[in-house]
DNA sequence: CCAGGAAATGGGAACCGATCTCAATCTACC
DNA sequence: GGTAGATTGAGATCGGTTCCCATTTCCTGG
């Protein structure tokens, strides 16, 4: 394994990987591998798990698709691109809270750009106590 | 298990605990279950494995913690109010940068100010391309 | 100070997501 | 059409995490 990565262009669109893009392409957000194997054999696409995971993976290499790791330890694809927020949660009741801030965004794409980076893609990920649960703690 | 959770008062200050707050705060980065068991050994307390587990798993819920998942898969865990800062990472060749952005954690703040949440902490990962390995791919 | 009972502990089994192995299959190209 | 090399898939395997349950520890009331 060298440092230096070949073009993209040793993907070979079989079957199967595009059965993969176009479960990416159906999915609004982030999906875990096993959840994409279940959607591609309900619509009728026999896949193994282990393609599955082998094409995410190189996807995910080659700069496709973001990867995101759940809280219970999935690791879960969303196809680059897709329009793109991030998430304030409860870390007590669970609530979630989609933002769309253009400051990280922004934030993000010039500190990239500081550093020589090119290609950033971010992960955001707030956690805290929402109003009730402040409340019921404090009371 | 309720949706209301109980005061944080239900937790006794056992040896094991201590230990475990102790090894928290000696760490200066986030740190996994296994390395914190590991640590604890080395300083000739016994603790078992479950416990270490449990406990930050506890602390994480009442906020005493912050829970971060590497890339790896492991769940790392870090003492609230630590000195802060991300990182900005090459997708190919693994570099490292480490970022403190006083924009993001204003922003971070604002948003959850702004959603009535508090004790919110936040994670933020950039994923990129480096110069050396951007100027390698389009050769 | 002591007994009773709930909380906490720890070792090992169980679980689950992800990866690896390897023979069979398919695709691109000559 | 034929062959080399990439791809696939079923099952074994791995590593991190959680569960189980008997034992121990700690708090509380008497």
């Amino acid at each position: 394994m060298s440092g230096i990565d070949e073009r993209a262009s040793s993907l070979r669109p079989t079957r199967q990987r595009l059965a993969i893009t176009d479960a990416l392409r159906a999915g609004v957000d982030f999906q875990s591998a096993q959840e994409i194997h279940d959607s591609l054999r309900q619509a009728g696409e026999k896949v193994g798990l282990a393609t599955v995971y082998r094409t995410l993976q190189a996807m995910a290499d080659a700069g496709d698709v973001d990867v995101r790791h759940t809280p219970a330890g999935e690791t879960t694809y969303r196809r680059c691109s897709t329009s793109h927020h991030h998430h304030l949660v409860c870390r007590s009741c669970g609530r979630t809270v989609e933002i769309t801030g253009s400051a990280v965004e922004k934030w993000a794409h010039a500190v990239a750009d500081d550093h020589g980076f090119v290609d950033v893609s971010h992960t955001v990920e707030l956690v805290g106590l929402c109003a009730d649960c402040a409340a019921q703690r404090d009371e």
